[in-house]
DNA sequence: AACTCGGGGTG
DNA sequence: CACCCAGAGTT
């Protein structure tokens, strides 16, 4: 317990319940939890007023920040930007937007095309979906959406998205929720239900909705977002440099990095695969993911999960007759690459399969991996395969 | 409410 | 290693 001079009540001083007021506007699907304190407006235009200062001489220079107004720019951000951390997307952004400069350039081109530029970022459903959306706005003259609703229509374009457009691109009064906000929120309000928890998320959601400034509601919205990044952060938050520190209880009662409360994740399996590479000067005998799964779209060596019940020998002589080559002219193995998933772990047994050109059928095409898109698995099996024949 | 869907950074 | 990240969509 901290006992911090300050000028101000905090809000376990001063919570009380405190239910919509003019100045807010509450979503038609919130109700209020039972339990829910909203800090008194006093409070709330302190936070605000602190929060836009503080973003004002610390806001990051990213490169959709050089972009207002940019719809299309931030949309792109926005949906690299899920679940992916802001200087693992900077470099994708740069790329994907000098060679889909618009809307237009975007919705012509290819799924292997887009998925190149997409390659290594993760979950490439965000590429399809973006792609999908891509052509929905074109074929409707070219321009955004810029309402919430109209935004949610959009495949890809959750709540968190729509309302990160709608504020910071088009800056309409709307709030966003985060893992950084919620991190800040459970904090600063000391919330220790499981944020995973529906009746939490709306708390959030209700607390977002409240704190919104009546302007400036984009640059609000990244500020939260900014504190979490850089000073609210999950693992040691600098609580000495935050604008909020006479605001947030969970400072004042003295551990604030316990919060917030998650439930614990499951135990991953764990998958053993056997992979057939086939290699032909720069070319290597590729197959395509089908859409919808894992790596959905993209390309990969030729590989099958080898069951319990069977023996890698037996999973490989499987791929090799999919393949059309039952007997090639030598299997030679490689090693094993590790790869792990949020919730896999996946192994591959490599195999360096010589065969006759003539030998190979078509369910399989001769492809250059540097043209297509792969994933992360597959460069590293790509890096095994050099480090044994060098 | 629980799963799926990547990959990288962090302590 | 475990946990987290500018979440969305499906079941």
């Amino acid at each position: 317990m901290s006992s911090l001079p300050r000028g101000q009540p905090t809000n376990g001083e001063i919570l009380r319940a405190l239910w919509p007021t003019a100045e807010t506007v509450m979503p038609a699907d919130v109700e209020l939890p039972a339990n829910v304190d909203l800090p008194a407006s006093a409070v709330r235009q302190a936070i605000r007023r602190k929060l836009l200062t503080w973003y004002d001489r610390n806001k990051r220079d990213l490169p959709w920040r050089r972009r207002v107004g940019d719809g299309y720019a931030t949309w792109v951000s926005e949906i690299m930007l899920q679940q992916t951390q802001v200087e693992t997307v900077i470099p994708y952004f740069e790329r994907f937007m000098t060679r889909f400069p618009t809307v237009r350039a975007l919705a012509r081109a290819t799924d292997d095309q887009l998925l190149a530029h997409w390659q290594g970022l993760g979950y490439y459903r965000r590429a399809a979906n973006l792609h999908k959306a891509a052509r929905m706005v074109a074929g409707n003259g070219g321009s955004l959406p810029d309402t919430v609703d109209g935004l949610l229509k959009l495949p890809g374009v959750g709540r968190y998205t729509a309302g990160a457009i709608a504020s910071i691109a088009f800056d309409r009064r709307a709030a966003v929720v985060d893992g950084n906000v919620m991190r800040v929120f459970a904090r600063l309000f000391e919330i220790d239900d499981d944020i995973a928890d529906a009746r939490t998320q709306k708390r959030f959601w209700v607390l977002a909705e409240e704190l919104l400034p009546r302007g400036r509601c984009g640059d609000f919205n990244q500020a939260i977002m900014d504190l979490g990044a850089t000073v609210c952060t999950p693992t040691g938050p600098q609580c000495p440099a935050c604008p909020l520190r006479n605001h947030c209880v969970a400072y004042e009662n003295g551990d604030p990095a316990r919060l917030p409360v998650r439930k614990r994740a499951r135990v991953v399996p764990e998958i053993g695969h056997v992979v057939a590479m086939i290699r032909r000067g720069d070319s290597f005998l590729m197959t395509k993911r089908p859409p919808g799964g894992l790596w959905s779209g993209l390309w990969e060596f030729p590989n099958t999960v080898v069951e319990n019940s069977e023996s890698p020998e037996t999973a490989l002589e499987r791929v090799l007759k999919q393949l059309k080559i039952p007997k090639p002219k030598s299997i030679e193995p490689i090693g094993r690459v590790t790869h792990r998933l949020t919730h896999r772990l996946m192994h591959f047994d490599l195999f360096e399969i010589s065969a006759n050109s003539k030998q190979v059928g078509v369910v399989a095409k001769w492809t250059r991996p540097g043209k297509v898109g792969i994933s992360t698995a597959c460069k590293r099996m790509l890096t095994k395969l050099r480090m044994v024949n060098s």
